[in-house]
DNA sequence: CGCAGTTTTGATTCATCTCAATTTGTGTGG
DNA sequence: CCACACAAATTGAGATGAATCAAAACTGCG
C-alpha cells in the first residue's frame, strides 16, 4: 500500500527500460531498505560502494507490462524495487504456468543464466520499479568480493529450494492445503518487509493463483469463501485478513 | 552402460565418503567422459587440472543407501558419475515428494548452498558413485577461472528453469501429458549419454514415478498399460521401448 | 523355493473441473 | 458524476479424471 503509492507518485512518462544518469541517486543501495532482502545483503560499507555500481540503472515496468518475455536475450538480473509481478511459462500448446509472485527486495530472471535467453515471461501486477543489474558485471564483482559471491549464489540456492517446496505443493497436497500453504507464505513474506500479517491485498486474480497452485479459478473462488465460512479468513475480493493463522496452519499438517 | 561397468569393477568394501587418495588417478577430469555434462564444460586443458583439484574424492553409495539427507550440514556438491538416485522433499506431515532423478553428469546437493543445510534428501536407486566437490573450493575456483564461474551459474539457473518446467506439468498438465513427458525428458537425456533413446531401463518404481508426477502409483500403471495398448510403447516392468515417439510428443501438444 | 515388495487390474468414490448464470467491481468517456 | 462496458469473482449443478480400496499376479532376492 505504502510501495503503491510511492509508485504513483513518481513520473509515469519514463520510458521502458530506460537509463537516467540523474536518478543515480536514488538508485543507492546503501540508503534501500531493501539492503537486507536483496543482493547486498551482509556486504560492508567499503563493498556496498562497489556494488552500487552495478545498480547502474532502474527501470519502471506499469501494471500489465513486461519486465521481460521467454525468448528475450538475457544479460541482466533484476531487483524489486516496488510493486509486485508474477513469472510464467508457457509450453508450447499455449497453456500458461504461473512460477512465482515476486516482492520488494526479491531477484527475477534467475532462469536466463544458463542459457542466455530468458526462459519465462515477468509481468508486472502493479506499477514496478526494479534495479537493472546486468549479469557480467555481477560476476565480475562475484569474483573480487566473495560476500556477493556467496548472496548471488544464496539467491539461486533458494530459489531452487523454493521450486521444490512449490513441487510439493503441486505434487501432494489437496486444493484446500495449497491455498492455506500459499496464504501462509504471503503472510511471512509481508511480514519480512514491515507490512501487517494478517491484512494485505492481492494483486493477482484468482485465475494466477489458481494456476500457481495448479488449480481452476473456480476453486480458489470456492476456497477462499469456505475459509471465510470457516471463521479462517476474511476475503473481500482483493482484501485478505486472516483471522485464524493456527487454524491456516493445522490445514497444511492434516 | 560403460559406466555401470566401471563401477562394478572397482572395490565395493569401501565404507562410505572415503577420500581414498590411491584413487587420485581414476578421479581426472580430463580422462572421464562426463566432462562436457558436468562441471568442467567447456574449459581450457590448463584449467581442468585446477579443476580436478577440486575434485578431491569419490564416493560410492549403494542402492538404497543416502548420499544426504535434509538437515545434514551442507559442504559440497556432488556429480554422478555412475548410477541413478532420486532427490526428494518431505514435508511436514511426512510425504515424501520426488523432485528430481539425477543419472550421470548431473550436479546434486544445489538446495543446501544457500542455507549450508541439505533440503532435501538424495538416495542412490542403483549403485552410484559420485564425485565430492567441495563447495568451498568451487568458489574459489569460480573466482579465478571464469568459465569455471560461469558453469556453476549455468547448472544453478538450468535447475531452475528444469523446475518451473515440472511445476508446468504438475500445474496445467493432465495425467497421461505428464507421463508421455516424463518419458520423452528420459529418453533425451538417456541419448545424450550415448544409450538409445528408445530402450531404457527405469531404476525408480511406480510409486517413485507417481511421486514425481504428482499421481498414485495405481495411475502410473494403468497409463503405462493404456499407451502399451495404444502402440506407443512397450513395458515390461522396469524396462520400457518406446515404439512411437512422435504419437508420444502428440500427446503433449493436445 | 518362498516371501516381501512391486505391479497390474477392477470396482467404486470423491475432489476438482467444466459449463453456465449471476453479481460485483473497475475503468472510461460522455 | 454517472452510465456503460468489460473484467473479475461468486455460486450452482453436473461431469469426469484420478484417487481409493481391494485382490490377484508377478519378480527377484535371500
Amino acid at each position: 500500500m505504502q510501495i503503491a503509492t510511492i509508485t504513483q507518485i513518481t513520473s509515469r512518462a519514463a520510458p521502458k527500460a530506460t537509463l537516467s544518469p540523474a536518478r543515480k541517486r536514488e538508485t543507492a543501495c546503501s540508503s534501500c531498505n531493501l539492503r537486507e532482502l536483496c543482493l547486498p545483503n551482509r556486504i560492508g560499507e567499503e563493498d556496498l560502494a562497489r556494488v552500487e555500481q552495478i545498480v547502474f540503472a532502474r527501470r519502471r515496468v506499469r501494471r500489465g507490462e513486461s519486465l521481460f518475455k521467454a525468448g528475450d536475450l538475457f544479460n541482466a538480473l533484476y531487483a524489486v524495487r516496488s510493486g509486485f509481478l508474477k513469472t510464467t511459462v508457457l509450453n508450447d500448446d499455449g497453456r500458461e504456468q504461473v512460477t512465482g509472485f515476486n516482492m520488494s527486495g526479491e531477484l527475477l530472471g534467475l532462469d536466463g543464466i544458463g542459457g542466455g535467453v530468458h526462459e519465462g515471461n515477468a509481468v508486472a501486477l502493479d506499477d514496478c520499479e526494479v534495479c537493472v543489474l546486468p549479469f557480467g558485471l555481477i560476476e565480475e564483482l562475484g569474483r573480487e568480493i566473495p560476500a556477493i559471491q556467496r548472496n548471488l549464489h544464496g539467491v539461486l540456492s533458494r530459489e531452487i529450494a523454493r521450486d521444490h517446496g512449490v513441487m510439493m505443493l503441486l505434487g501432494s497436497m489437496r486444493a484446500e492445503e495449497r491455498l492455506a500453504a500459499f496464504l501462509m507464505n504471503l503472510s511471512k513474506r509481508f511480514t519480512a518487509r514491515g507490512y501487517s500479517p494478517s491484512d494485505f491485498h492481492l494483486r493477482m486474480t484468482r485465475e494466477e493463483i489458481g494456476s500457481y497452485l495448479g488449480l481452476k479459478l473456480e476453486t480458489v473462488s470456492r476456497l477462499f469463501s469456505r475459509f471465510q465460512s470457516d471463521r479462517l479468513i476474511e476475503v473481500q475480493q482483493k482484501h485478505v485478513r486472516i483471522l485464524d493463522s493456527i487454524g491456516l496452519k493445522a490445514l497444511l499438517a492434516s
